[in-house]
DNA sequence: CATTTGATTCAGTTTGAACTGAACAAACTG
DNA sequence: CAGTTTGTTCAGTTCAAACTGAATCAAATG
């Protein structure tokens, strides 16, 4: 068996894995983490290419990660291709959407809290500590936030939003 | 339409979903909701037959709750039922593993840093924004558990450990 | 307008997680 | 020991998410 040294294929599978967790499908974590790798923005091919998915399943990953804001599409005159590159505030999104599934949670239980009778001792009790501790998670999930906002290193598009040229521009091939 | 009330299978399936983002399956997620709001431990059937899952499906759910360390396993003299209640520590356990995922991407990160060239200067941008990023989101989701552990309020066992009686102890059905 | 190129959509398929039923095991009971 | 009760295991199935290929669309270009 030979020993391997660790290259980007093992970040971008690492974290499509790590990723999936925040809610998004395992090919569109591989997107990410491959456009977090990327030094410019990569056509849609480009990713079907390197991460062996069909375009329509990059098509529509795309779409989905543009939705929820944590890649950009960019376009270049002359290029009828589109780019993709991390959104700036990319970070930023995905712990919103982190707190509003904290968000999810302890609203369902305020209204069990509202609901069951005051007999039910117990599940009170623990309801009432769930609901602590979810106001806690989401204090401290908002403190991320704010400070990773505050020096800017939230924002991960990495050099110009618009990259000045690929090769060349527009060639046409053989 | 008949609107209806909030009722606890609301919860249970509100919880469901919220659960399943760390890391178990809807229908354990379902069994730890519906042990929150039960005042005593309940038997394999009675979960089974309240969640209408099947026997073998609560069996398997069950011992990976407790595998987690989220539910526990409990018996009574004169009963050959196993019944299940919730954790002491429950949410601590599912905060940990919260970490420990967080941590897994922030090595992942650590380990592209040190492999990918000192020319790729965007990328490196960006990994060292994520690996910040990582550090910060540990940082404060310990806070989370200290002050959760601080007031005991992250313990959602609920009464005493051993529940004193549940109905008569063993019956014999008709 | 016919062609080319690139992206999207969608119907159909694949895949894997998770659930089920049946068989088995273990512990008890008369 | 034969019979019950309870829980676990496992092979097989189900089901939904997600992926694919083909058709379609849109934009550009000669």
């Amino acid at each position: 068996m030979k020993t391997r040294a660790a290259t980007t294929e093992d970040f971008i599978e690492q974290m499509g894995m790590a990723l999936q967790h925040d809610g998004m499908s395992r090919t569109a974590a591989r997107i990410l983490a491959m456009l977090i790798l990327s030094e410019e923005p990569a056509g849609l091919d480009e990713i079907a290419d390197h991460l062996q998915v069909s375009k329509s399943g990059v098509s529509t990953n795309t779409r989905d990660l543009e939705r929820m804001g944590v890649i950009r599409r960019s376009t270049r005159p002359g290029d009828r291709q589109y780019y993709f590159s991390v959104a700036n505030g990319a970070v930023n999104r995905l712990v919103e959407n982190h707190i509003a599934r904290l968000s999810q949670a302890a609203e369902a239980v305020q209204i069990a809290l509202n609901t069951i009778p005051k007999r039910a001792k117990v599940s009170r009790e623990r309801l009432s500590g769930l609901s602590y501790f979810y106001g806690v998670a989401i204090r401290k999930t908002s403190e991320i936030f704010e400070e990773i906002s505050g020096t800017g290193l939230s924002d991960l598009s990495g050099g110009s939003a618009l990259p000045v040229s690929r090769k060349q521009p527009a060639r046409r091939p053989a």
